[in-house]
DNA sequence: CGGGGGCCTT
DNA sequence: AAGGCCC
């Protein structure tokens, strides 16, 4: 059970983890009151627990946005159609038993009456996702989106501010690990940090959040509340849907260790979990018990951390910050495109789509980018190979946005894409296309000439390196326009694995990045890489620009002002 | 069984 | 350019 004994001489880990004796969360003293509450012996986390995270996850979200266009689908099952699959469905729906990314088949046995609503053009959900983000701002400006449907928001500042005066009194909604969210809590003890309180208040901010986004735009989510991102997300996750769960930190281990498998962490997917699976680590706790020095050898120093941690709870990495995406991309799936006529009007399609979708952005794009998946020949039959994704990229000359009329941007562009097509595709003998992506990326920054000086102020650089909030933005890989002084590289170079192309010898491929998946990026960044879009000094600079129109402009508005 | 997006690292 | 992860 205990892994502090397996690691005698290697400090650096074995320090955030503190199983439960002697601890400040240590609950196993007598709980007078709630005596028959099953507390868990060792609390086995990180000993304080200064942030306060809520997530927040909206409810069958494709569904629930066609159910707010047309109320009539929400006494229906309802299935949100994409080609042959059910990417998510309505409750109803899931009460009769169709599962979110379930073949229509399956969906129409399971459910004959299922209602099906097309799901293939995201615009109508982007839109109220990004709606929900910016409405979130009103709380805090730390706030991290996870696809279109999840913020983590670090309400640390506000909790931290409010705590004192407001001095909370009750949970709102579910606490993981007590049946009746009536019960007296009195005999619970209480962290030493000092979490307790700030817990509580987020779970009663977690609730003002909920009831202000039905208000306003009339949507239901989940809400997870803990001092982490992970705890967070997996609290959200108990209580489904349109409810909250708070998690406090006694209850962490109980919570991460009644999960089935390690793939209910987010981070760790169909590689890793394939490769933990090999060493007999089913579920979070086979993690928890796993021998450290083992699995060092196995993964190497950064990754095992990694992976102890979160078996034990522990993830310090910062809420960061969101930024205009980093990326604009189309794409369609097909069942056979064999020849260049079609070819031709499908990417004359996609490019005008994402054309228009980056017009609305602001930015100029540097890099175009195209991918595409072929089907294979396999016993004289076409059968599509999904793994198997090629794609080609180029830079873009940046003399066709030159031209103030946008309209005509698209034939140059449909020009590239078709002969970066070419170098994947040999049109001289037979093929066959059953995917296009379209994709544009590295954006020149937003401030050209019109808003670039309200954005030099001299003094608008960070003095406090403590200050999170600065270091924790999505750093901008979009190229700057102007000082371009001291841009160092900065990330890690690690050896890097393919985690399921393990047919051959796992062990010899060596060590992987290090931080897994979701949690990657968590470090800070150096000041000359900090965007400058945040500085509140330059807040009131702002006022002159409120009518543009492109979204990164409304973008840098919404950062900078209180709403 | 097989959407349509996104993010980051090597 | 590819691969891993997320939704
Ligand atoms: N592999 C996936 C996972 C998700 N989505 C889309 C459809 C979902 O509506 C949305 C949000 O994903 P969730 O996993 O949060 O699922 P839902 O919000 O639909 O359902 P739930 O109520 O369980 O959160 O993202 C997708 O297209 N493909
Ligand atoms: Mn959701």
């Amino acid at each position: 059970m205990d892994f502090e004994d397996s690691d005698e001489g290697d400090e650096d880990w074995s320090k955030p983890v503190n199983d439960g004796d002697g601890s400040f969360c240590s609950n196993t003293r007598n709980s007078p009151k709630v005596s028959d509450l099953n507390f868990p012996k060792k609390i086995s986390t990180d000993i304080e627990h200064p942030r306060t995270i809520i997530h927040i996850d909206m409810d069958c979200f494709y569904a629930q946005v066609e159910m707010i266009r047309n109320p009539s689908l929400r006494h229906v099952p309802l299935g949100i159609q994409q080609k042959h699959i059910i990417v998510t469905c309505n409750y109803p729906a899931r009460a009769i038993g169709v599962t979110k990314l379930m073949t229509i088949k399956d969906a129409k046995t399971k459910c004959p009456s299922l209602i099906m609503v097309s799901g293939e053009d995201l615009t109508e959900y982007r839109k109220m996702s990004y709606k929900i983000s910016e409405y979130l701002l009103k709380y805090t400006k730390k706030i991290e989106r996870l696809g279109f449907d999840e913020n983590f928001l670090d309400v640390s500042e506000l909790v931290n501010s409010r705590v004192s005066k407001e001095s909370p009194s009750q949970f709102s909604g579910h606490l993981y690990g007590i049946q009746d969210n009536k019960a007296d809590l009195s005999g619970l003890k209480q962290c030493g940090c000092g979490c307790y309180q700030r817990i509580m208040l987020a779970s009663n901010i977690a609730q003002e959040i909920r009831d202000g986004l039905y208000n306003d735009l009339g949507i239901t989510c989940c809400a997870g509340i803990s001092y982490n991102k992970l705890l967070a997300k997996l609290a959200g996750e108990k209580h489904k849907p349109n409810k909250q769960t708070t998690l406090l930190p006694e209850f962490t281990l109980q919570l991460l260790h009644s999960l089935p498998s390690t793939r209910n962490i987010p981070g760790i997917g169909y590689g890793m979990s394939k490769r933990l699976r090999v060493l007999d680590i089913d579920s979070v706790l086979d993690l928890y018990n796993y021998n450290q020095e083992k699995l060092i050898t196995e993964f190497g120093q950064q990754t095992a951390k990694f992976l102890k941690d979160i078996s034990a709870g522990i993830d310090h990495t910062p809420v960061v910050r969101y930024g205009l995406p980093q990326s604009i991309s189309d794409e369609d799936s097909y069942r056979d495109l064999n020849n260049i006529k079609d070819i031709e009007k499908e990417i004359d399609i996609l490019v005008d789509n994402v054309l228009k979708r980056v017009v609305e952005d602001g930015r100029n794009p540097q890099t175009l980018r195209v991918t595409i998946r072929k089907s294979i020949l396999k016993d004289d039959k076409l059968v599509i190979d999904y793994g198997n994704r090629e794609s080609r990229q180029c830079p873009l000359s940046q003399t066709i946005f030159n031209n103030k009329d946008t309209s005509t941007w698209k034939t140059p562009i449909v020009e590239l894409a078709i002969s970066l097509l070419n170098k994947m595709v040999d049109v001289t003998k037979p093929f066959h296309l059953t995917l296009i992506n379209i994709c544009f990326t590295k954006f020149l920054k937003t401030c050209s000439k019109d808003i670039s000086t309200f954005f030099s102020s001299p003094n608008s650089k960070p003095t406090n390196s403590e200050n999170d909030e600065f270091f924790t933005q999505r750093t901008s890989s979009s190229t700057k326009i102007s000082p371009a002084k001291g841009i160092e590289s900065f990330f890690a170079n690690n050896p890097t694995l393919n985690f399921h192309k393990e047919k051959r010898d796992i062990k010899a491929v060596g060590r992987q990045n290090g931080m897994v998946g979701f949690f990657k990026n968590g470090g800070k960044r150096k000041e000359s890489e900090s965007n400058k879009n945040n500085d509140d000094s330059k807040r009131a600079k702002l006022d002159t620009i409120f009518l543009l129109t492109h979204q990164s402009h409304q973008f840098l508005i919404h950062q900078n002002y209180k709403i």
